[in-house]
DNA sequence: GCAAAAGTGTTAATCTTACACCCATGT
DNA sequence: ACATGGGTGTAAGATTAACACTTTTGC
């Protein structure tokens, strides 16, 4: 950063700068986020996203991975920088701006011990109850911006465990969209793209009869990104 | 923020938080960028973005706007957050993060004699000198932003003047998207939208015939988002 | 009168939407 | 045999893309 003349005879102070986690989950054809209680005061015992300051020794980046491994023991998932909070007082007790990060985990692959340990749970994203500070509102800015992102990049798949159906990827996306989705449109869309990889195996958990399983192809995708790009599922 | 119980064994600093800047114009037909002669050491002399400190005493928005301020003389602009860059070694000196935010404006408007009391310098968006520490990177994030948002959002409005011709309008988009467009589509998709007021008077800077000027109507706008929502101009 | 930019319509191709029935299987 | 969700095709409508000529006017 520069600064100009005028700020050399401005205080610079220092301030706290932390990071909250925003990590959403799909499970059972619902949308989900983790919570948990806050076992520290100010507002010990209010519903919180998971967050930690920011050490001097870490990138942003890491300390967001940081957060999620504490919570949920999960290494290497999809993350990305939401936004940065930073009212004067958004912190009612000292001057502190929080970097929110999104991630996208697989329910099926967390660490329900460890969630439990630190007063965690899931709740359906509409029906959040009231979290401190601004964290609703982070929330809701990490569903704009995961509805905005989904229609254009492969990221609900970050959602789904590594072999799906289509029907539950449909759920996904309607989880996401908030609407209904035509079934006949929505297959023929996603599987028009050339990036799902239909496998032997059926998934007999949701019917009867079964649905094939399917694995997201990140070779085709990366095919489909260079020659021309335009990897859109519904709208 | 929520700390965990370990978080309370760890080290909390405070950290140094700046704004940079990522200012947009357009003028002739060119997507340019205001960029500064960095006026103290280290590096001093080289090409950077200007920014500030965040004052403890301010919203991060209010240091943004004051960073505009103080060099362009401009209020009251178009402007947004962009993205924390807050790689533990991204300052030399010590660890400093930086919200970058980017600005719109209106380039007959800025007051060039404060631009140039600060050094400062337009420059071609695809001419950039080598900006120091991670402002090349800003610079890139911003424009990939901007292109992302200009489909769906009408800011592209807020780098012309208040009255602009549909040529004028069209040579913006393309130069944010980085190629030509049709005329004739461009125009029929432009209008179809109802978003542009034709006024009866005629720019004839570009033309010796004149070309008819508009004005953006923000009314019709928000009309069209209740109707169901779809701006997008080109793709 | 000519150069230079403004303005105008049509058609083919593509994509989106709406919609209804048969299939496979566990009970 | 029936209930449940999985899987398939088609036609109408809407949108996009490609494309060429006339208008105005300052020089």
């Amino acid at each position: 950063m520069t600064y100009t003349n005028t700020d050399l005879y401005k205080v610079k102070e220092k301030m706290y700068v932390a990071t909250d986690c925003i990590i959403f989950g799909f499970d059972s054809g619902k949308l989900k986020l983790l919570v948990f209680k806050r076992k520290v005061s100010p507002l010990e015992g209010e519903w919180s996203l998971p967050g930690s300051f920011v050490q001097l020794d870490e990138d942003l980046s890491e300390a967001g991975r940081r957060v999620l491994k504490e919570t949920t023991g999960l290494d290497n998932v999809f993350m990305d920088q939401l936004k940065t909070y930073g009212k004067k007082d958004r912190d009612p007790g000292y001057r502190c701006i929080s970097i929110a990060q999104y991630a996208l985990i697989r329910i099926d692959e967390y660490d329900e011990k460890l969630v439990e340990e630190h007063g965690a749970h899931w709740f359906e994203i509409d029906h959040l109850p009231i979290l401190i500070f601004d964290h609703n509102e982070m929330v809701h800015d990490a569903l704009m911006q995961l509805k905005q992102n989904a229609r254009y990049k492969p990221i609900g798949f970050e959602l789904l465990p590594e072999k799906f159906t289509i029907p539950q990827l449909q759920k996904l996306y309607e989880a996401i969209y908030q609407r209904q989705l035509d079934d006949r449109n929505f297959r023929k869309k996603v599987l028009s793209l050339n990036v799902l990889e239909k496998l032997d195996e059926k998934d007999k958990s949701g019917s009867k009869r079964g649905a094939f399983l399917h694995k997201f192809n990140y070779k085709n995708y990366q095919k489909l990104l260079k020659s021309g790009y335009n990897f859109e599922i519904a709208g």
